[in-house]
DNA sequence: GCCGTACTACGACGGCTGTCAAACTACGAG
DNA sequence: CTCGTAGTTTGACAGCCGTCGTAGTACGGC
């Protein structure tokens, strides 16, 4: 139940557990750079990744767009470290909300991965 | 992609199992309309719908465009009936391909109705 | 054979989306 | 203060996508 507007200082705003709506999580995993994205930070274990530490073949600009839209779709959270912006996947709080569901996700990008 | 495969007669071309692509699940999904279809699919149990046993509004020639992205991500299966086409899910194909994830997601599906 | 039902095909259109380049801001290191 | 790194913003553009209406096909019932 993370209110959207009680954050800590260099958190940037995302929706609250309850908040969170299947058909933007569908939606922002069904792009391939993003669907990656969230399969590195899965293999990362929950370390925190900065922006540019992703294999994804575009520019900078394209990759600002990205995180932002799973970030308001609830699927990572990015906080300001120095110069830096820090992502994580809000795993807890996706289980929370639609149970199993991200686990599933993210095992099926692995097995598709060999395609 | 188009199936090469010993079809019955009436069943329409599909995806083979092992060549089901994860980004064209999850695309097929993100649609408002689509996810309803796969989830009142998965509520009639097994039970084949004609085309015109969905709550989606939207027109027939929209919908016929819905039933065809999903049967060409492999989601759903279209056999010939009479004038009629009936549609089944895939249920046991996808949960070879992708352990489940149609389950996680028509679970969540029922959750988030209750917005 | 004729009609109604179920679905399809074909354009068309408006909106959304992923992409980029270029210019810009923010911050830390030295 | 200066410079480099990290990320943002803006504008532009091409392509895709959901939607519709209209016209058309296929099949069963009568």
């Amino acid at each position: 139940m993370t209110a959207a507007h009680e954050e800590p200082p260099g958190r940037l705003p995302e929706p609250a557990t309850d908040e969170l709506r299947l058909e933007c999580v569908l939606h922002a995993l069904a792009d391939p750079s993003r669907l990656r994205i969230v399969a590195e930070l899965a293999d990362a274990g929950g370390t925190e990744l900065n922006c540019l530490a992703f294999e994804v073949p575009v520019t900078k600009s394209t990759l600002t767009h990205h995180f932002r839209v799973l970030r308001e779709a609830g699927l990572i959270r990015q906080c300001r470290r120095g110069t830096s912006k820090m992502n994580s996947l809000r795993t807890a709080d996706l289980a929370t909300r639609f149970p199993g569901l991200l686990d599933s996700i993210v095992t099926a990008a692995r097995t598709d991965a060999a395609h």
